[in-house]
DNA sequence: GCTGAAACGCGCGACTT
DNA sequence: AAGTCGCGCGTTTCAGC
């Protein structure tokens, strides 16, 4: 990966709807190296997939939960369901597992409060959890989809093939 | 919007280089129509844009931070600032503001723990910050840009085109 | 609002430097 | 590696039901 695959990367981040001429214009490319480029980029996994990026609002999933849960006492087996339980979930958007204080953190999208109630029901029906706190967001002030590209690491110019 | 309409979305939420022809085959549709509706869907903002999702890992940015902050002792003059000031940052993946105990929450993207200092300390650099704590994700367990489709509110049939 | 087909532009590959 | 050319597919539009 170079300097242009990183330019292109930038641009696809933003727009997956541009024509691979139009990015390769941009790059200062004709487009069948633009478009090698990006057909290698995809199969190094680096592109992982083209999705489209819906309206919040108007699928009415407006409101945003954040769920914290401590485990300390848990058995391993609880922590092997416990994780996929909470992942089958469409309502889940985001799951990770933490260290320090919070032992697991989940972003949850619904439509308000008493959607959010039902949706925790159904969870806790699923599986004994007993240290649980939640957080609202009053506001999405902020959400891309966009990594920044500034840590990406560059091969040096001349000895662009090596594998990875 | 209709059942028809969700379908697609949920396609093309899962994977935004299906052909027309391919969604209007698997929604039951010719492509003329389904063209149409995702054109429509596009003018009323239902499909906000298409995307293309890197891996984190190929871009460097493995480790995922949340940072918490408390606000309670600053001007409005302050709050406003700070929100302009955070979401520049290419990092700063998420921003909400909160209900609750934390005011703020942040999600930032780094490749490791040293970055993540350097950036914290652009970030004071800029403004001056009271009350922060940040957490380390160990693990993404589930990362997904797909919005649950469960709570669409659909219109009856032999109604399609009352004005939103 | 649907189908079918035509027109156009773009993705993709073969070949060249 | 990158560029030019051209075929075929997919998108987009148009005529008719």
């Amino acid at each position: 990966m170079d300097r242009l695959d990183k330019k292109i990367l930038r641009l696809m981040q933003e727009d997956a709807t541009l024509a691979v001429a139009d990015i390769a214009k941009k790059v200062g490319l004709s487009t069948t190296p633009c478009w090698r480029r990006i057909q290698k980029l995809e199969e190094e996994g680096v592109i992982q997939r083209r999705v489209a990026v819906l309206n919040p609002e108007k699928v009415n999933t407006r409101v945003n939960v954040f769920i914290s849960i401590r485990t300390s006492a848990h058995s391993l087996e609880w922590l092997k369901r416990f994780s996929e339980v909470v992942q089958e979930f469409p309502e889940v958007v985001e799951f990770y597992r933490m260290s320090g204080d919070v032992d697991y953190l989940i972003r949850v999208v619904v439509p308000d409060i008493a959607a959010y109630d039902a949706f925790y029901k159904k969870l806790i029906a699923k599986i004994e959890i007993r240290d649980v706190s939640s957080a609202f967001a009053m506001e999405q002030i902020k959400y891309t989809t966009q990594l920044p590209l500034d840590y990406m690491v560059l091969e040096k110019d001349g000895n662009a093939s090596a594998a990875g």
